[in-house]
DNA sequence: TGTTAGCTTTGACACAAATCAAATATCAGT
DNA sequence: ACTGATATTTGATTTGTGTCAAAGCTAACA
């Protein structure tokens, strides 16, 4: 949430953000289809959201941690787009949208918030847009790997080491590949050394040597 | 825009968007790293966003259209993210963000819309990325295509005849795939009676089996 | 502590799309 | 209308990933 805020208006943001919910690992938060009704805030555990054709075929299309928000997919058809999926054992803020567009008409700042949440939204999305479309597998991972340590960095974890709540072929879905090649590819930069792996985890060992992958390649 | 306001209301809406902007072909509206200061909804012509990596790769992220919003990867950082260029001679409102957040503090139809609008470009983003992460070249074609007719038809226009603005080589940026591949999958649906090319002309024959390609294919 | 089910790794092979290359077509500007 | 620049098509070949298959590992549960 963001700074600027007088106790009172505290108080009154607080009140949208009071509704817990916890989800335990493999359940779902929301499904396509769902009624939309709130914003989720994930407070702790780690989330999939993703996508899937009529013939089954899934697309990953993000994995959510601590202090993000999901669910602004079901803002445009009141109903949701996707499915949020925990990854672990996870609790959420629940946020009526409606009290959240109420506030915001009364709060400038906390207007301004959401706008840029979804902006944000937006932007990662590009991102991920450019991975899929010109970079190919090892710039993939390197990019996610990269990704992934700078987001737990942030939230006061280890800068190198990683504990995955998610499977190869999750990676792989997100990330556009099948997951032998996500496996075969972990192999590879293990084998010249630039990280660690045995199973979900993962130690990155030389971060100089995947940020080369993913930016110095042709 | 959005009904159920009153003649009033409108008036003061209007206001937004009576600043006119003409780009010329092949112009920037706006360029990665230019500070954003407002949206721009298109009245006329046809625009691509792309975003590149420092190696110069170019991943084109979106074609836009009359009716259409560009700039919501501004809001995050107050800066813009992406490149939005003119594919032909155009013209756009400008419309001031801090304006549309006033009036949407007042307005709560208004500000709706606004949500609603980011909320679609999330949603059409994932899809994309379904494209990308999960399909193949003649999927993502058909889909493409598909995709664009149908916008053009809610436009007014044939439902079977495209002029294309954009060159093989977005088409495939777009599409995650070479503009060779782009040239060959015409050519393939071309053979196969389904549509008829001719450089940037195309007219959809038999949009069933297109249809057919992009959700029937496992 | 054994057993099962689900992941992950690794190998061999196939194939879709990329790359390289050349010919043709089209458009913009003089 | 000519001319150079740009876009498109098509062919030949290569290559990165996908596919199929089998074995190994891990964790959960009885």
């Amino acid at each position: 949430m963001p700074l600027g805020f007088t106790e009172h208006e505290m108080k009154k943001i607080d009140d949208v953000v009071k509704t817990r919910r916890r989800v335990k690992q493999g359940d779902l938060l929301f499904g396509d289809g769902d009624t939309f009704t709130s914003l989720y805030a994930i407070r702790t555990g780690v989330f999939k959201t993703s996508v899937s054709t009529e013939d089954g075929r899934e697309q990953v299309i993000g994995f959510q941690m601590a202090g993000e928000i999901v669910g602004l997919d079901g803002i445009v058809n009141d109903a949701h787009s996707c499915n949020a999926v925990a990854l672990e054992d996870a609790e959420v803020c629940v946020m009526p949208f409606s009290n959240i567009e109420d506030l915001s008409r009364e709060f400038p700042e906390l207007q301004r918030h959401v706008h840029k949440i979804m902006s944000r939204e937006i932007v990662r999305e590009n991102k991920v847009m450019m991975l899929l479309g010109n970079m190919r597998a090892e710039e993939r991972l390197a990019a996610f790997l990269l990704n992934l340590v700078q987001r737990l960095h942030a939230r006061g974890f280890s800068q190198s080491e990683i504990v995955l709540r998610m499977t190869r072929e999750e990676i792989g879905s997100y990330l556009g590949m099948k997951l032998e090649t996500v496996s075969r590819t972990f192999s590879k930069f293990s084998d010249e050394g630039i990280i660690q792996v045995k199973q979900r985890y993962v130690r990155i060992v030389k971060p100089e040597a995947l940020k080369k992958i993913f930016d110095l390649q042709a």
